[in-house]
DNA sequence: AATTTCCATACATTGACAGTTATATATCTC
DNA sequence: GAGATATATAACTGTCAATGTATGGAAATT
């Protein structure tokens, strides 16, 4: 499961969302948006297996973190696009289409 | 479908690459990447329906062409995780946990 | 008008994933 | 150590996406 696929579900943002705000035990984040306990643990397996998120024991809990490096992948993947929402390169891409 | 479930896969993605150099003719697309006709076709129907290309008729052919605004939307929704990776927010974090 | 080109769509198959239920494992409390 | 709590996993089911094959339809060519 790569970042994007793991992105595409709506859940799984939700808990990423969560976990911008600082750390939580997953029971926390199922409890928060009322997702079956079963169903968050697959979640957040997948973004482990992602490398989206990582985890620790504490006592019986597990508290899991953000890893932002693949989100910081994605923004990388952004870029060249952002030149398209600027408007700044109709211009150039005229350009670039009669060579 | 929403944009995150079309950026799910790579073909997707690597369509969007190609567009993102200007527009191209489906058939283009679909040379370029080695995949099947339908498989262009539906792949292209996908990024349409999630709002991602824009598509005119030219002759026989449809040319296609990148809508950068939902690429902007996900970009929106990075903002708020653009402080990790910039690692700048270790100690504000720590101290909302501490509240 | 017959043929070719370019693209979309219908159909069928396969595989992956989300959700539920039930169970297993580890930790904590008493 | 017995029971309760927190989490992970297994098994099952329904749904949907990805792909291949075949077909349909519009525009260009002859």
């Amino acid at each position: 499961m790569d970042a994007f696929e793991a992105l595409a579900e709506p859940n799984r943002r939700r808990i990423l969302d969560l976990l911008c705000a600082g750390e939580r035990p997953a029971g926390l984040l199922g409890k928060t948006l009322a997702i079956s306990q079963p169903g968050v643990s697959k979640h957040l397996r997948m973004l482990r297996e992602a490398g989206l998120v990582e985890s620790r024991a504490s006592g019986q809990k597990r508290i899991y973190r953000l890893v932002p490096g693949k989100l910081a992948e994605i923004d990388a993947w952004l870029d060249p696009y952002r030149q398209f929402w600027a408007g700044r390169l109709d211009a150039l891409e005229a350009h670039l289409e009669r060579e």
